[in-house]
DNA sequence: AGTGAAATTTAGAATTATTCTAATTCCAGT
DNA sequence: ACTGGAATTAGAATAATTCTAAATTTCACT
């Protein structure tokens, strides 16, 4: 019988204390970090890590799922905490990023897919304002 | 009386040739180019011509709204000819950034505008899928 | 426990995109 | 022509991220 990993959540293949250490700084703040400030937070819990394995973590992190990189504007990467869809406004005069809904988007993005010559994998919207 | 600069657009303070052969280029091409490519194209027309010029010039235009900044996901800004509202599709595979119109905006920036605590200026939309 | 392969981490170099600096040049208005 | 402010230039500087090569850890299998 084949070894089962139970998905997701649940067994983490591969989770090394580099990760583990990311992955709480990314859980245990409150949400968008960008990989610098990560990589000061994680070192403070695990001194010697290096960029490049907070890099890999962040993105070892990403494609497992457990963790989400946001792209916005220029500048930094940031991640964040919250893996279910969501949108971003973000303040044009300050720069600050800030969460909302938008549940209508599920209807929107049959729509969008519709338009386009995409497969719809998902849809982000952002409100750019003050 | 004021000197008048003959371009199609209505008043443009200040197009110098470099800020010229950058608008061209932009809108000569089928939009979406970065701003090395940018640099490229305006270099064969104005041998010279140089980065910082050509990101001045960039900002230059987008400023005036001559131009539309789009930065998506990581890696470099591109910029497009098109100044009127509109949406991208991004394919998660191989990076290709393509247009497309979204029209029930407008209805949903009213009602971000409200749930979020912004004064929203615009509202943009990014579909990824293949 | 011992071994080797594979995966991970590390430090630092390299890359890429963009901005900054200081010196020079260009113009519109006297 | 002269002048002051804006624009341009070359190249240095910065920031974010990725790459490289070596060292270390992990892990399945004896």
């Amino acid at each position: 019988m084949k070894r089962q990993f139970s998905t997701e959540q649940a067994s983490l293949p591969k989770l090394t204390k580099q990760r583990e250490a990311v992955l709480t700084v990314v859980r245990t703040n409150d949400a968008h970090l960008t990989a610098s400030e990560i990589y000061a937070l994680a070192g403070a819990k695990l001194p010697g890590i290096s960029y490049a394995t907070v890099y890999n973590s962040l993105r070892f992190l990403t494609e497992a799922g457990l963790i989400n990189e946001i792209t916005f504007g220029a500048g930094a990467s940031r991640f964040d905490r919250r893996i279910d869809r969501h949108d971003h406004a973000i303040c044009t005069a300050c720069g600050t990023l800030a969460d909302f809904e938008v549940e209508e988007i599920s209807g929107l993005m049959q729509m969008a897919a519709r338009r386009s010559k995409f497969k719809a994998e998902s849809l982000h919207l952002t409100l750019y304002g003050l």
